[in-house]
DNA sequence: TATTATTTTAATAATGGTTCTCAATTAGCT
DNA sequence: AGCTAATTGAGAACCATTATTAAAATAATA
């Protein structure tokens, strides 16, 4: 296995995506880093993006519609995708809540389940107040 | 709104979707349908599978690998991605369950929740078996 | 600090899944 | 049958993501 060098343009791809509450996409995350690195390409956030979530820094979030976004919460949490505007929003269920979905899944399945992620669908409080 | 013309070609993609237990890719709806359709195009097979999903005919699932997947059930249930296989499996948790967690989510969160749908990950028990 | 080895980068080409365009066909009226 | 609108097949176009490669940056060693 590779051993890991550091690099500036991880660490601050690394840094925005810890200190955003939003749940950028990649291309989200280049326009955003591109103002320290200018010259930083697309395919280097990729690269970053796709090794922080494989060493679990990070949290690739896949979506019915357009492409994947990405997190730096690590901690097992939930997400909302509000079907007018599109937002993705974080979703606070407990862990002791996960766990028990988890649990209950269980009983009815064979293999291992090692975890979960739940995408909840309907209207973000805007979304209402506007209508 | 258009209204809706019947098609022999979409109905043989539902019949498909609504009769196997896995959860084809678009492709692979393809492939089938193309046995009783040598003619059929890939679009019209993505157009149609859009369609279905659109009327409730139809669920698109988002895995974090690899493209969409359709499903011809279309009752609220819940799925399982194998990370060994990658193969996609139906996991059953009663109505009541997903209700539960939909109002568990409402409860710490200001906008309407309409549904949810939670991906299962681990290890399935014909990987479990192999190992 | 200078040298060397290895990783990472930027740029860009390539890929894969999905959508779009459009002329020809078909379904559903009257 | 004739008209209108929806659907199709074919293929181009599109967009997100991955792969390639020479040059630059980083880490290890002397």
């Amino acid at each position: 296995m590779a051993s890991l060098k550091y690099s500036r343009q991880r660490e601050s791809i690394k840094h925005f995506l810890m200190t955003t509450r939003e749940h950028p996409t990649a291309d989200e995350v280049f326009m955003q880093v591109k103002q320290d690195f200018p010259n930083i390409s697309l395919g280097t956030v990729y690269r970053n993006l796709n090794l922080l979530t494989d060493i679990g820094e990070a949290i690739k979030i896949s979506t019915p519609d357009g492409g994947d976004r990405f997190d730096g919460r690590t901690e097992p949490h939930n997400h909302f995708l509000c079907k007018k505007c599109g937002r993705l929003l974080d979703l606070e269920l407990d862990m002791k809540s996960i766990e028990e979905v988890n649990q209950l899944a269980a009983e009815n399945f064979d293999g291992l389940i090692e975890s979960s992620a739940t995408l909840f669908y309907g209207e973000c409080s805007d979304c209402i107040k506007k209508s």
